[in-house]
DNA sequence: ACCTGAACACCGTTCAAGT
DNA sequence: ACCTGAACACCGTTCAAGT
């Protein structure tokens, strides 16, 4: 019986098995590697078969880009929201962060690298000040550090773009392979995290 | 006369114009919209003529990315040389990095962004004490600014590093528009750079 | 509704043949 | 030595035809 009706096997699940494929694909074996016929043969069904869901491979890989970015996403929010300790909160984050890209350097290359990203402008948007995205969040953190009397008090946005910025450089640096300190990487941390929380705590 | 003999036009030469070619076309039309047939019909020769020169596409891609990364580099390094004040030259290398990456999006996110470059281990080796690139004038500078007595003694590659992935951080984001505060760019420079300094300085 | 498989225009790469 | 152009195996995309 199942065998046989192999045909609707993926009916109504096929657009999710496409992200998710794609998703394990890139880690594996990197972006440019993936190619619709590989993508559908894994999945056992016809490669036109993912016109029925996105309109071109392009438009796929920018949902499993987005796929991607919640993925991080959900880590670094859950990171901030664990705990009381504003500043460690913040430490946390940047060490989560940094290990997401250590241990999915395709994937972290591909959501924040690729060209298709010119034109977003979704879930990070800082102007929509009622989003729920870990970069809304870490300004909120911000914020509480500014009624806590921890933190100076100047536009948390900027503050939170500036430590976005910092994290977010190592670990492209990191993967990249432009920091040759692998056994340094706790004194990296350490030091990034000394000098991001010098400059901005009272 | 010189229309007859374009069969040597590239004599010595079509090495090198495939890659300044090949940077024209990654900023103009991105990296994955550069085939060796278009490259090679914009340069008057075959396609296999490539293959004089560089074993594969990847490879010639390869000295691309090499050749894009000397372009900022030579940037970096002139600036980290123009003036006394250590403050200035790194607030001014900050300010040229960011401005190299929003003039050149696209190929900012080749060379930094392509898989090829998991391997690379050569002009940036932090582990070479001798190089001559920008990162080691950006070490000498910091060192420079221990002797002043400007900058806080700590290890100057992991101080230098810090300051280099913070600027990095903060032109990934700029031109893959994750921060949309174009008009705020200034105070984000301001920001970002009084969070590194009042965080090593004395 | 959803899937199939042949067809099309592209691509990187190879190679025997030219000069 | 260096270049040519046909050939090969791949790719994304389209579309008439199936169920």
């Amino acid at each position: 019986m199942k065998s046989k009706n192999h045909i609707s096997y993926h009916h109504g699940s096929l657009k999710d098995a496409l992200i998710q494929t794609s998703l394990e694909m890139i880690e594996s074996d990197g972006l440019k590697n993936i190619t619709l016929r590989k993508l559908t043969k894994k999945l056992g069904t016809s490669r036109s078969a993912v016109y029925r869901h996105y309109d071109s491979k392009d438009i796929l890989i920018k949902a499993v880009i987005q796929a991607g970015f919640e993925k991080l996403d959900t880590n670094i929010k859950s990171t901030l929201l664990e705990g009381d300790d504003v500043l460690k909160r913040l430490y946390n984050m940047g060490k989560v962060y940094i290990s997401f890209a250590i241990d999915n350097p395709n994937l972290y290359r591909t959501i924040f690298g690729h060209e298709l990203m010119k034109e977003r402008e979704e879930s990070c948007d800082i102007n929509d000040a009622d989003g729920d995205t870990g970069f809304h969040i870490l300004v909120a953190v911000i914020e509480e550090g500014h009624e806590k009397n921890i933190i100076k008090k100047e536009d948390p946005i900027l503050q939170a773009t500036v430590i976005w910025s910092m994290i977010h450089g190592i670990s492209n640096l990191l993967i990249d392979g432009h920091i040759h300190i692998q056994d340094n990487i706790d004194a990296l941390n350490e030091l990034s995290f000394k000098t991001l929380i010098n400059g901005i705590k009272n």
